[in-house]
DNA sequence: CCCCCGCTATTTACGCCGTAAATATTTACG
DNA sequence: CGTAAATATTTACGGCGTAAATAGCGGGGG
């Protein structure tokens, strides 16, 4: 049998949660099978036994991602909704850097994702959203997670890290044309992200939308 | 001499734009540089020459694309410099589905995206906005420009694909238990991109950035 | 008890990748 | 023309995903 075995020492569950984890640390480029069967105690392809090949595990990292989010309880009111479910997705990719390109790349979709993009759909139809401004907040929302999540995966520093490599940067001719860009770089790194920056313009959306709907 | 020499049929501008044009018709993936070679009806080694290797040359290839960003002139009024800088690097990025993962994951920065960022910035603060809302401001802007063409990336298809592609997955019983998720896919099948989702949230963003301007 | 069968893991191999190093060829100039 | 520099090719290496053949193993029926 496969998937109790009492000693069953690989499981798709066991792979694709140490693909996750190895994505995780060492990022997407050092996902390789031969690498993570080495992380496993196994030879590359002993995964094939539980993966269908590296498509079908990156499809499955993602799935286990979107089980990652948490939705707001069915009858939340529209706003705390969106809001709730997207500040969950865009904490999930903050933990997976690896999440939103794979995430907008690959056409594959599970239930999870499925059950995702449903919820956030339906909330919005019961508050009555006319089709055009349901499916226009809904784009909206998740633009601004995925492009949030890419620029912050481009960037993979800490305040401190922040600090360290500004300097060199500041210090560089290559940028003395730009005194706005090196105004851009001393407040980054005199303000470390926090994070609002995403809820920011989270709410820039939705009190648009807010407002649109008012009107309708 | 390198870049002229009558019959230098190789050159680095060459070797750029030849790999731009494969990864706009064929994909990121299919830009390899034994394939680039014989694109350009020569060995692998022989690009070696004219770039620094496969980074290199990614990175000059984000930078091709920066330059083909127009930027309103100098003393637009800030909300008309940013979106149309906006729609400007929107319309390159669909052009060239490639950009926004390389955009986003490479950190190495040249002139013409220094200039566009500068550029930017310098609006901004020449309208008077106060350091954090700027910051914010344009983020979030950046962030919408970039989650839209990552999902249009992922989603490359015309019209007539779409409504082709839509027709089985609407039939699958997977998605029986996702009504709004049908309801969802029925809607893009019937009303093609025509692309005034981006300028949508895009507006959205700028209206709300409008009115805290107005209250600082 | 043993044997055999189905599942799991390994071995080997193939064609691709990026690129280092050595070599050959072409070009430009005194 | 001769030669040095620029450009192109050849060969090779280690790593990639994975197909195919092989080996090991645990559990149920004779």
């Amino acid at each position: 049998m496969a998937e109790n075995g009492r000693r069953a020492t690989l499981s798709r569950t066991r792979v694709i949660g140490a693909a996750v984890g190895l994505a995780d640390t060492d990022g997407a480029e050092a996902l390789t099978m031969r690498r993570l069967g080495r992380e496993l105690g196994v030879e590359a392809m002993a995964l094939y036994n539980h993966v269908g090949g590296k498509d079908d595990l990156l499809d499955a990292m993602v799935e286990s991602a979107a089980e990652e989010i948490v939705t707001p309880e069915d009858g939340t009111p529209w706003r705390a909704y969106a809001r709730g479910r997207a500040l969950s997705a865009h904490a999930v990719m903050l933990r997976h850097p690896w999440l939103p390109a794979l995430w907008t790349s690959r056409l594959a979709v599970g239930p999870a994702r499925m059950r995702y993009m449903d919820g956030a759909l339906r909330s919005l139809r019961e508050a009555g959203f006319p089709p055009g401004l349901l499916d226009r907040t809904y784009h909206a929302v998740e633009n601004h997670i995925i492009g949030h999540a890419m620029q912050a995966a481009g960037f993979p520093l800490d305040e401190a890290e922040m600090r360290e490599a500004a300097e060199p940067l500041l210090r560089s001719p290559a940028l003395e044309p730009y005194p706005d860009l090196i105004a851009h770089i001393r407040h980054h790194r005199d303000t470390p992200p926090g994070d609002d920056a995403f809820a920011f313009g989270l709410d820039l959306i939705l009190d648009g939308v807010e407002r649109l709907l008012a009107a309708s």
